[in-house]
DNA sequence: TTTTGAGTTGTTCGA
DNA sequence: GTCGAACAACTCAAA
């Protein structure tokens, strides 16, 4: 065991227990340096938004307390990583720093350029799997070649050897004899100059033990019902971790072990269910980063090169009126306004407003993709870019041209009570069930009484969706003869 | 190399 | 109201 120092980098890992960087560290035996650097112009392209940098200082406080529990600190900084990172070793006589590693492509560049350059310091550097079940490079094809299609990707994947036991939090962590000097949180300005995000903080709670709280709720309460709820915004059937997994608050090994622990002692049917299906949900989450790391340049460019020459409209108020929820159609500016309010919106939602920007509005998806990327609080590139893709039907799946949600349907069979579109559409709350989907279809005294003005409070539908549906079929006709020529 | 089976989440029409 | 078929053709993955 060497005395030496040891720095433990964190980044998307705001977490003590199962964090195989800090964890190894603790092995080395000497003090223990936790550092966060903000460093925003690491990705210079996919800059977190709003919502994100909010998660993220409410996270690194959550952080540092956890730390101090344990006799430790959250050595804050901003700047250069590596110009950080060598200060503080050179300071604290740090002789290694853990890391665990990450996926996107531009943070996975500037962490092997991070790495080369504390070696050539003479520093020792250790990276670790941490952030996903399986690593991109551990599941390919029989030839070789990376998955591009779910179903036979999270079939290999469970033919692995189950994914580790998580690694319970250090019950105390040994300070080096000085430490370096650490940022205020408020310099990192993290926080938004103009306090709009009060829907934020009575939905949320950020960092460690949150992400814990709501893991323990939802396989106590959701899992069982999970294969049938999940589809519901009107209930709370969806596990909601995503912003807790995205900043890395809770481990997906810890996910995946607290769910097959759920299943013992039960026969329960229905919890096997939710369980398979939640599990599979994580699968989904492996599978974007898979393909973000394999194929890199798909945040921003088909993966399916043909939809390269495909015509979007450049209709700004379309894509404005998307951004603020006045489309027209319930389902779909509730979803928008739930997304603006609390920074999240239903999964089934997402893709019924993407569905409809891209294929009512034809906006590019690349705008819908950005929009999701600032407001969403578990903005995460490799998610963001395999949901937009898919849904645009230029992604890894082999995508039946025909799929087009219908707002109103989708709203009927998913909102049915219209619970979900009267809290966040209170202008039309007034609508008896059966006009609450399709306003402009309402006789004109359901309409007084409900003492809705569609035009005025509410505004018409933007499009007509079954015309709309019309052009984007025949859009993507002419995408295959064209391809075809 | 060639063949074969299959692909998260849909909609609409007509019986 | 419910159900099955049609919506085309393509690409992926495995045999």
């Amino acid at each position: 065991m060497s005395n030496a120092a040891t720095i433990v980098w964190f980044r998307n890992d705001l977490r003590v227990a199962d964090n195989s960087a800090l964890a190894a560290a603790r092995q080395r035996g000497g003090p223990i340096v936790p550092v966060f650097i903000h460093a925003p112009h690491q990705a210079d392209e996919w800059e977190p938004g709003g919502a994100g940098r909010w998660w993220l200082h409410h996270s690194l406080v959550a952080l540092a307390e956890q730390l101090e529990a344990l006799g430790s600190r959250l050595v804050l900084r901003a700047g250069e990583p590596l110009k950080e990172l060598g200060a503080i070793a050179q300071q604290t006589r740090a002789a290694a720093v853990c890391w665990n590693r990450r996926y996107e492509p531009e943070l996975r560049a500037g962490d092997a350029r991070v790495e080369a350059g504390l070696r050539e310091a003479g520093l020792e550097v250790l990276t670790f799997k941490a952030g996903v079940l399986f690593e991109p490079v551990e599941i390919a094809t029989r030839d070789g070649r990376p998955y591009q299609v779910f179903t036979p990707f999270w079939k290999r994947c469970l033919e692995e050897p189950e994914p580790e036991t998580p690694t319970p939090a250090p019950s105390s962590l040994p300070a080096p004899a000085r430490w370096p000097a650490s940022r205020p949180l408020s310099a990192l300005k993290l926080l938004p100059r103009v306090d709009w995000a009060g829907g934020l903080r009575e939905t949320w709670l950020p960092g460690e033990p949150g992400a814990a709280r709501q893991l323990e709720r939802f396989l106590e309460q959701g899992a069982a019902g999970y294969d049938n709820d999940r589809d519901r915004p009107d209930l709370t059937g969806t596990s909601r971790l995503s912003p807790h997994l995205h900043f890395g608050e809770i481990s997906p090994r810890t996910v995946w072990h607290a769910a097959k622990d759920r299943l013992r002692g039960s026969r329960s049917r229905r919890l096997q269910a939710g369980v398979t299906s939640f599990l599979r949900e994580l699968g989904w989450r492996e599978f974007g980063h898979h393909l973000l790391h394999h194929f890199p340049h798909t945040t921003d460019a088909p993966l399916r090169e043909q939809f390269a020459a495909f015509p979007w409209s450049d209709d700004e108020d379309a894509l404005a009126a998307w951004q603020r929820g006045a489309t027209g159609y319930p389902i779909v500016d509730a979803g928008m306004r739930e997304l603006w309010t609390t920074g999240w919106m239903h999964n089934r939602v997402r893709m019924v407003v993407a569905s409809f920007l891209v294929k009512d509005l034809l906006v590019d998806w690349r705008h819908g993709a950005r929009w999701f990327w600032d407001t969403l609080v578990d903005a995460d590139l490799a998610n963001n870019t395999l949901g937009w893709q898919w849904t645009a039907g230029c992604g890894a799946d082999a995508a039946p041209f025909f799929r087009i949600f219908n707002p109103v349907s989708q709203g009927e069979r998913f909102d049915p009570q219209g619970a979900y579109v009267r809290k966040w559409v209170p202008e039309v709350a007034g609508l008896p069930d059966r006009w609450l989907h399709k306003p402009w279809e309402a006789p004109a005294d359901v309409l007084r009484d409900a003492e809705v003005e569609l035009g005025g409070g509410y505004p018409q539908p933007l499009v007509d969706h079954a015309e709309a549906r019309d052009r984007a079929l025949t859009i993507f006709e002419s995408l295959k003869t064209a391809k075809a020529r």
